[in-house]
DNA sequence: ATGAAAGCGCTAACAG
DNA sequence: CTGTTAGCGCTTTCAT
């Protein structure tokens, strides 16, 4: 008894002895029901404790209400944050999220990719770092990407990045930093953050150290891949304006293990601002993206995307071109 | 000509010039077909680009190949490394993951649930606090918690929590504290971190300290209540176990404005050995959780259910009995 | 070894 | 206002 099916449209219909149509028109709300059918039917519908398959539904050719979202890992503060607030600002529209970790793997990102259109998900949210992926090029369904530039005809949202780096040097020259290094996960000219930094130091005409350490090295090697970093920089480097807060936090520990006073000897600025981080280090310096803001765009392009394709057809129209960078805000900790 | 509908089995069945059922079959590798058509409507695929559409394969009836994942947030370390790692091994067998965040709303949580039975999902993670939500008894779906009694009919994956609080406030004492405090969520019988506690305190014939800050307590208001339980304190409190590590953190912060040095004259230890806690703090002293484990856990014992719904009809039979407490282990911090 | 036809649960014309 | 009738894309008897 207790594995018996869950109940149909058709039972209701029977129960309440009216027909199909019916059912589907008041839990649909459209067209005309007298009260009393209506009432029969909501009383049906308790009786059995009915949920509509949204299976079924979707079938028809409607809408799964779902989104995809694609991301290094919700593992990490940032990206565990962005999808929880992307599921917050989808939920008010009804959507629902299929969180899918690519763990920085291009293949994995690729099945992903299949997947979610197998899935027929309504559009996708990509989130993540630089890698190219051809394979977004045949994806024909809305989608967005978060601080991740896939193509021109691909709308991105993002932070103030470039700001964000200009930022950061500056502060920690304004504290008295005479050579800022950087340390990032990767070096070039698509790195935004990189090039504030870089802008400020030719600014002020001081030479630039650049160390890196790849967004997706494993736990175990990063901790010494991240020390021979610094270790290598030359001795006048007397700051470090890291690309995430976590690899700042890794700059901390290794000043400490130096035997170099922060901020007194050493200054150090990180990037992100999550609140996880904010809660484990409090006086970490940081610049702060607006992650909910971030969210609420990526959904807003999203959605627009979806009902303009549910309309014309190309959801790749260039009036969804990437909106402006969102602001970043420069977080100074207590004592650091 | 973007947008051109999705090619379907029947597209492929007129290119590869053979029937539906055919092509069907050479998908499902069911019965016996000669080579020459599994040829042919292998190519007809690859030409038209085709994928099944999921959604119809799992209104037949058969299954969605999608777990509902219930978490507080996955902005929380310890519940993103969860999910993520649920969604790990949960790849290995052809399933993906819908999260649901609940933010510890007992309606939200509600509607999650209702959804996700619309949805027809195979099974149900649900991880978080104890909550009762009594709309629990009436899901009759394989379902699994984590770290989360609902009921006795309902297996729940944990780690051997009451053996962490043991571990936690023995080390603390073993480093010299006279009287370690705990500072937990939500004090109760049910709460097994703080029965180890007591039960070391008791052994020492020491009088416990407990003190009180909600789980779900948000953000702005956190910091002023956990200071405040702190502040509360008797005078001569020299150490607190804090049941997760960012309230630990937070000790930390505490200890620090109050000019404690720690661990000198002050000893902290958490919970959960986050990754990316364990980045931002790696002088943390804490109970580190085997998240990995209790996914594959989870993972393992609603697999186990969900084959045998299949056949027998009641996935919550006894055989399905909560497993034993997974190991912790103490990860002591190099500074504190 | 392959095809025809009947659904899965629901929505949407089209009648009445 | 309400019911009849086709499908949506796929799987699965049952024929051939």
């Amino acid at each position: 008894m207790s594995a018996r099916r869950e109940p149909t449209l058709a039972d209701v219909a029977r129960v309440a002895g009216v027909s199909l149509t019916t059912v589907s028109r008041v839990l649909n709300n459209r067209g005309y029901l007298s009260q009393e059918v209506k009432d029969r039917v909501a009383e049906a519908i308790t009786e059995l404790n009915y949920r509509p398959n949204q299976v079924a539904r979707a079938l028809h050719g409607k809408s799964t209400h779902t989104i995809g979202v694609i991301v290094p890992t919700v593992a990490l503060p940032f990206f565990g944050e962005m999808a929880a607030e992307i599921e917050n600002a989808l939920t008010d529209h009804g959507y629902r999220i299929l969180v899918c970790n690519s763990m920085g793997r291009a293949e994995r990102e690729r099945e992903y990719l299949d997947l979610l259109v197998s899935h027929r998900v309504d559009g996708i949210i990509s989130g993540g770092h630089n890698e190219n992926l051809s394979e977004y090029g045949t994806v024909r369904m809305p989608l967005v990407t978060v601080d991740r530039l896939l193509s021109p005809r691909i709308p991105n949202v993002c932070c103030d990045n470039e700001k964000g780096g200009r930022l950061a040097t500056r502060h920690l020259r304004t504290r008295g930093a005479h050579r800022p290094a950087l340390l990032t996960s990767r070096s070039g000219p698509h790195n935004r953050r990189e090039a504030g930094y870089l802008a400020v130091l030719h600014d002020a005409g001081i030479e630039p150290v650049v160390r890196t350490v790849d967004f997706h090295t494993p736990d175990p090697e990063r901790a010494g891949l991240t020390e021979a970093a610094l270790d290598s920089m030359p001795a006048d480097v007397d700051a470090v304006f890291a690309t995430d807060d976590l690899t700042a936090a890794a700059v901390l520990e290794w000043a400490r293990a130096r035997g170099r006073r922060v901020p007194e000897d050493f200054k150090v600025v990180g990037f992100d601002g999550t609140s996880a981080v904010r809660r484990a280090l409090p006086n970490l310096t940081t610049i702060q993206q607006p992650i909910a803001d971030l969210a609420a765009q990526a959904v807003d392009v999203l959605l627009r995307q979806i009902s303009a394709s549910r309309e014309s057809g190309d959801p790749h129209s260039p009036e969804f071109a990437a909106p402006a960078p969102l602001p970043v805000k420069l977080l100074v900790g207590v004592t650091s």
